[in-house]
DNA sequence: GAGTAATGCAACTCAATGGTTGCAGTAGTC
DNA sequence: GACTACTGCAACCATTGAGTTGCATTACTC
């Protein structure tokens, strides 16, 4: 009930850098250091968000010759959004039964 | 297209205590001393997270007495949930359209 | 094989944040 | 009016995390 896994999600997705990241990745499949070229940060802090980005699976790294590229995993965010949409029909129903009683009865 | 006011949410999101308090406040309204009763921290800890999560509208304060009850906003949790699935939609398309040209037109 | 261009790793800085304790203020209760 | 219990504010500490620079390494290219 507590999501398990979602909250690394969310705090994956709780920083602008992140989505710049995303957001530049879809224009397609791009490595750190050509993110770098784009973002007005450095190759490194690029692969820093990366990783945590993967970690979540938001993001797959792909092996091209000398250089790794980054594909976003488009099901893992439409995952989120039907499980975060799923809680929020719990509570919902869950906050609808409090004002009942509360509105006594 | 980077989401906007969403980001913020997400981090509020992105935290355990965070939603320990949400659930705590899912049995029904509640202070931020009688929330200190029911969670492992301090009572101004509760405070500080209480005053992120209204922040971003997750939850809203209720005067009673000489006490303040918060209490959670069901709408902005579907809300959120609603424009992520919004969002994860773009993706989708976007995503496809790489993999079509990908593909080899 | 030499050169080049990518990634990977490590150390460091700095700011934000989750958490604490302590105290002042305020508002019900007797 | 005195007591009590709650909130609000401030200072402080420790940890995390975003960002940097620098260097080693790996793997294409010529």
């Amino acid at each position: 009930m507590t999501s398990g896994t979602l909250v690394p999600v969310f705090a994956a997705l709780g920083d602008e850098t992140r989505w710049s990241i995303l957001a530049a990745l879809g224009d397609g499949d791009a490595s750190a250091s050509a993110l770098a070229e784009r973002l007005p940060v450095t190759r490194q802090a690029i692969a820093k968000h990366l990783a945590v980005l993967q970690e979540v699976g938001l993001v797959e790294p792909l092996r091209v010759g000398r250089e790794v590229q980054y594909r976003v995993v488009g099901g893992e965010l439409s995952a989120t959004a039907k499980r975060l949409d799923a809680l929020s029909a719990v509570w919902d129903r869950r906050l609808a039964a409090i004002k009942e009683i509360a509105e006594g009865l």
